[in-house]
RNA sequence: CGCGGAGUGGAGCAGUCCGGUAGCUCGUUGGGCUCAUAACCCAAAGGUCGUAGGUUCAAAUCCUGCCUCCGCAA
């Protein structure tokens, strides 16, 4: 089929390698490079990178908006001319307005990486994770002018192992991702595809990430703390306040005692025990930990080093 | 040129401001104690102080370039 191809970030990378081996992608849209990262450098997206290897022209509209942009209004005339079947989107991150979806002849095809119709929105994989869920999967559907809300073509599952963080989800959902593409594009081309309507009222929403949602509240129960410490790896890092530095709490566990201290007061801090702190329902093991300036490391490591007093507060300045 | 922190035996850190024999908590190895131990006691090995220059009688420490890592911000 002949396609063009919109997605930004690594979790877009597998499925466009799968439609450059089995298809004709005719270009590629990707948001424009921007300075990021430490010193402000220009950066090119995962899927910008992959596309120039590949050969394949690449366009990165600030927005297809035609009212905010003259550039979206040659972009929308170019895919037109170019007749492509279907536009296939993966973690984009720009608006399509109707116009835009009513180009290729099937519409444009959606890989959303959350069972939908939980999870609509930017940030599926983490949500999932954070929420404790044992199963998630790939949803490929028919995208309408809402937020992830069209009708449903494929849809496969994939279990979440209870120690599993985001990167290894990540990966295996995005190759997963590929090969729904694949399947979900030969049953369109076949006209065996069966689109099914989603339910609104089952729907939940997976908002972006902001850093913020990193900051690890010691009031919540135990699971929820390490729940978040799975799901932030490694952005933006679930974190914790101390002493008027930010310290990242990667791992914990939950302790099999619990004891009665304020949320996030120090009972243990022992370079041979290790770092024991109170939560809303109990209390955990801090077993990886990284300080302002410094890497990750185990707890009994940093300890070794720096003295973190029995009795003192996370969570505070 | 976005702001800032860091690089010291195998690990984590102190020492740098005010240059003058390289230190702490561990780990490792050997020995001892103990019914026993990840516990305790004694001893030992192990470091071009990121790198290249500069200043100096003398540089981990002061000056400059470079490399690497990290926090903030995006």
């Amino acid at each position: 089929m002949k396609i063009v191809f919109m997605g930004t970030p690594e979790f877009a990378v597998p499925p466009l390698q799968q439609l450059l081996a089995r298809h004709n992608v005719l270009a590629v849209l990707t948001q424009p490079d921007r300075p990021a990262g430490r010193g402000h450098k220009m950066q090119i997206s995962p899927v910008k990178a992959l596309a120039v290897q590949a050969g394949v022209e690449v366009l990165q509209p600030e927005t297809l908006s035609i009212k905010r942009s003259t550039y979206a209004k040659e972009i929308r005339e170019y895919l037109i001319k170019m007749d492509v079947d279907v536009f296939v989107v993966a973690a984009y991150g720009l608006i399509l307005p109707k116009a835009v979806l009513d180009i290729p002849r099937h519409g444009c095809i959606n890989i959303h990486a959350s069972l939908l119709p939980k999870y609509r929105g930017a940030a599926p994989i983490h949500m999932a994770i954070k929420e404790g869920e044992a199963t998630t999967g790939i949803t490929i559907m028919q995208m309408d002018t809402g937020i992830d809300t069209g009708d449903m073509i494929l849809q496969r599952q994939l279990d979440i192992s209870p120690h599993e963080r985001t990167p290894s989800l990540h990966d295996r959902m995005a190759a997963l991702g590929g090969e729904c593409i694949i399947d979900a594009l030969a049953m369109i081309e076949a006209g065996t595809a069966i689109y099914t309507p989603q339910d609104d009222t089952l729907s939940s929403y997976a908002p972006m990430i902001k850093k913020t949602d990193g900051m690890i509240d010691w009031a919540w129960p135990t699971n929820k703390i390490i729940n978040i410490t799975r799901a932030f790896d490694p952005w933006p890092g679930p974190y914790t306040l101390y002493n008027g530095t930010t310290i990242k709490i990667w791992q914990v566990d939950a302790a099999s005692d619990t004891k009665d201290a304020p949320a996030g007061t120090i009972l243990v801090a022992d370079a041979a025990k290790g770092l024991l702190v109170s939560t809303g329902d109990g209390s955990v093991w801090v077993r990886e930990l990284q300080a302002t300036g410094g890497k990750r490391m185990q707890a009994t490591d940093y300890l070794r080093g720096r003295s973190i007093g029995v009795g003192e507060c996370f969570g505070s300045a």
